[in-house]
DNA sequence: AATGAATGAGATTTCATTCAT
DNA sequence: TATGAATGAAATCTCATTCAT
């Protein structure tokens, strides 16, 4: 059984593609950019991936598959429902501003950017996004509240700070996670 | 008395780019999409505006320009402050998803996608959240709530609803803005 | 008789694309270029002139114009023939250095930069350089002379002054003048 | 042991480019005329140089080392100091009316063409200029001589043979540099 | 005499991709 | 596995020029 070996040009390639998406965009990204990051020639690249689109799919494959993981595995252990979605958007603000480029690409990069694999990219969010569709349907809610909706403020948020999360100053994605999740969840009013 | 006629290809320009660049994006959107949408050739673009570059920012200061005053218009004559929250994040739904294409196009497009421009895309995106500043402070809150996050989980939702919004199926703008605001106003839990 | 009214934006036109020819060059000046700096559409200079073409073919007939009269003027009153050229040198190195932009086109612009009229301008610089051609021809010169080469290394010399002579430090065109004639007159031998 | 092959395409890509320069003007040579003349497509001329501008640059520095060590290995086995300064001058007009075009563009594209690279253009011009100045400077020379003007009178001579000599009818390099030479050093007059 | 708007050709450059080696 | 060289299409932009008003 050969080792991982002769995948680590290839995870190199990915991973630096992975980090240029995420801050320059796709279309801002040439592949020159990248071939250069990893200390390849721009052809080179092509002997790992067919093409730059196929590039952005595994991606987004490999951001959702790890960003999923993340939210299962930190919400698995826990029972209360609260508890559960409070871990899940913690999860969902670490992957969006802290973890690996992989899953900033995802928020980062439109589907759209991306005719080929339009709705492949799309299906792929939504199996991420779907995960957060058990987390609220399990919450013990007021028979007025619009589920659907809930579950999509809870995404807009955690998405939003992907533009205004600063690692240095301030608090970490899990003290946000659960200040949101408190915000949703109690009154706030006076 | 002569009209602003002289301005109306101008302005069919800047419009057809708004257009292009709201339902594209910035990149993916060659100044040949814009001059064959408002019939000139690419190169009679540039009487115009000295740049693609610069048809961004025009645009973006346009939409800034519109989204202020209808924020502003919508909330001035309310005096309660849930009430003017509330139409407040109408308004904003309302501009991301119906409006004209220059208010979407404020968030569609990202200020790194414009290098030269970056530092002034991010000031008149910010001139425009800081309206939701004094909507937040004005609230009465419980003395626990961080009016900043609050503001910040207002705008994502917001924002987001750019993604997922269907003019023909479900609600209008108003009815998700009133059902936003009364998720984050009232006790939810069961 | 009509006053020189009627010339005087025609004037202006010919001047300030003078000053741009000499300093950047035919190529590098545009028409924007030129109509800017005389406060005019570019449009606007196609009802003076025909094309850009005939605006330097106007502005080297001016400057030959200009040159070969100053020369003839310096010279004129002077009876002795090194008088005489050390006169015209000095007159051509002016010319070329101090003198309106008109004469530095003459120089700076090729005339294969204008295919159109190569033949043209190659004529209007051989007039100038006829010029010389009888003050070199007046000389008292040993036998051995080439007075053909000597009067293209006079040329040359005071050509090439365009390229390092400084208006500020240094020396006036009639010292340079002076003192060239004088290195071509006297055995500069030890 | 493999040949320079691998160069082969960038060496004709930048003679050719040089011929062009010298005959037409930097500004009336475009990247396909260079492209068309090397059989490339004029996009493939980036794989080999960053932009116009840098090819420009590259043939004024192999020009100024081609021109400067030409010159050197002319005058280096002389000893005599008129010896030398003849020897020179020929060296000089052979470069830039004969030799290889790489020599010729560094009189016929002036550095104002470039802006970006202006400095180091007129940096390279002065280091082949500055070699005369040694030659000029070991001459035996009567006290009254103006060495600095000497040198700028033997460049400017030298230089402008660019625009009159033919190599079919007439003089060699050699003869012209050695009667230039000639009436400099001897005294002229009858 | 000049403007405002546009044209059409062509400029430089970029870029994803290919392919022989 | 990767390189070196190139392709071909398309991108942004420039520019001399035209023309109705």
């Amino acid at each position: 059984m050969k080792p991982q070996r002769a995948n680590s040009r290839n995870d190199a390639l990915i991973e630096a593609a992975a980090e240029l998406f995420a801050s320059q965009g796709y279309k801002s990204t040439s592949m020159r950019d990248i071939s250069k990051a990893v200390g390849m020639l721009p052809g080179s690249i092509y002997y790992h991936f067919p093409s730059k689109d196929d590039l952005l799919l595994a991606i987004y494959e490999s951001g959702v598959e790890r960003i999923t993981e993340t939210l299962e595995a930190a919400v698995e252990p826990l029972v209360d429902p609260w508890d559960r979605l409070q871990a899940g958007m913690s999860a969902h603000i670490r992957a969006i501003t802290q973890e690996s480029a992989y899953t900033r690409v995802i928020f980062r990069v439109e589907p759209d950017d991306v005719p080929k694999y339009k709705s492949q990219l799309v299906a792929l969010r939504d199996r991420f996004e779907a995960q957060f569709k058990s987390l609220v349907d399990d919450l013990p809610l007021a028979p007025w509240v619009d589920r659907h909706l809930l579950r999509l403020m809870i995404l807009g948020a955690g998405n939003h700070a992907r533009l205004w999360f600063s690692p240095d100053g301030g608090n970490a994605p899990e003290e946000i996670g659960a200040r949101f999740c408190r915000l949703v969840r109690d009154s706030i009013c006076n």
